[in-house]
RNA sequence: AUCCGUUUAUGGGA
């Protein structure tokens, strides 16, 4: 069974709802995994329905990570009010429910409630204070960035990225790049961050360098310098990356 | 010792 949960799970990602199906089917008594898994499945392939018949379904007590689904899959479907319901419905909440809903406001635009729901919140983890700088970043408060940033007990590269990007998007290059200098460590979305920062001033020929410099590009990575070239008049080195992109394949 | 499921950061497009 735990194979199979894991058989369900890869399926769903890859795409294939039937084959998930066709997987869970074979589970002869699924557990409350199963059942997460396959919720999360169909909520992948936008069937909230089905995943709301299983949801609801559930055995009894079903224990409140199928509720934070529920949550997230009702704000992506732009139905905040029935995610909040479900919010509100829980019987008890976990750090988790509550970024989740803290992000599905901010993702809605709801800046006030999120911060509301922040400053209520008793316990809040790294990912809690990351979603809130992300809440100030896309309200253009970069102080307020800076200032959760600092006052945050714990930094993951997530925070470290966040706190950049906040910076780079309302323009504050400078800062950025100092942030991204004292960075303990960077990964490839922090790198593309400060590549398409540069590339987004105009400096072109510096998010090259860095292009240059990172440790590994993704799919992100080229299209970023590619735009970045091609964009810029820079007809030669945008067709000069592309082709070295496709030929990484 | 962590170790099956849920929340947070980067580009383009639709």
């Amino acid at each position: 069974r735990y194979l199979a949960n894991a058989l369900v799970d890869m399926y769903g990602k890859c795409g294939s709802l039937e084959d998930a199906l066709a997987v869970y089917s074979t589970i002869h008594c699924p557990n409350i995994f199963s059942t997460t898994i396959l919720i999360n499945v169909y909520i992948n392939h936008c069937q909230i329905h089905n995943a709301r018949q299983l949801f609801d379904a559930r055995p009894l007590g079903g224990d409140i990570v199928l509720w934070n689904i529920m949550i997230q899959a009702y704000y992506r479907d732009g139905q905040m009010r029935r995610g909040k319901a479900i919010f509100d419905k829980c019987p008890h909440w976990d750090v988790v429910s509550w970024n989740a809903m803290i992000t599905a406001y901010a993702q809605t635009g709801h800046v006030l409630e999120a911060e509301e729901l922040f400053e209520k919140m008793l316990e809040r983890d790294v990912v809690s204070w990351n979603a809130i700088m992300q809440v100030y970043a896309y309200d253009g408060r970069v102080h307020s960035v800076r200032r959760a940033f600092e006052k945050m007990p714990q930094w993951d590269v997530v925070s470290w990225t966040a706190a950049v990007g906040g910076h780079a998007s309302e323009g504050h290059l400078e800062e950025a790049v100092f942030l991204f200098r004292k960075m303990p460590q960077r990964n490839v979305v922090s790198w593309n961050l400060m590549l398409d920062a540069h590339a987004q001033e105009g400096h072109v020929e510096l998010a090259k360098t860095i292009f240059d410099k990172m440790p590994e590009h993704d799919v992100v990575s080229w299209t970023a310098m590619l735009i970045a070239f091609a964009s810029n008049g820079y007809v030669q080195e945008a067709w000069s990356i592309f082709k070295q992109s496709a030929r990484r394949d």
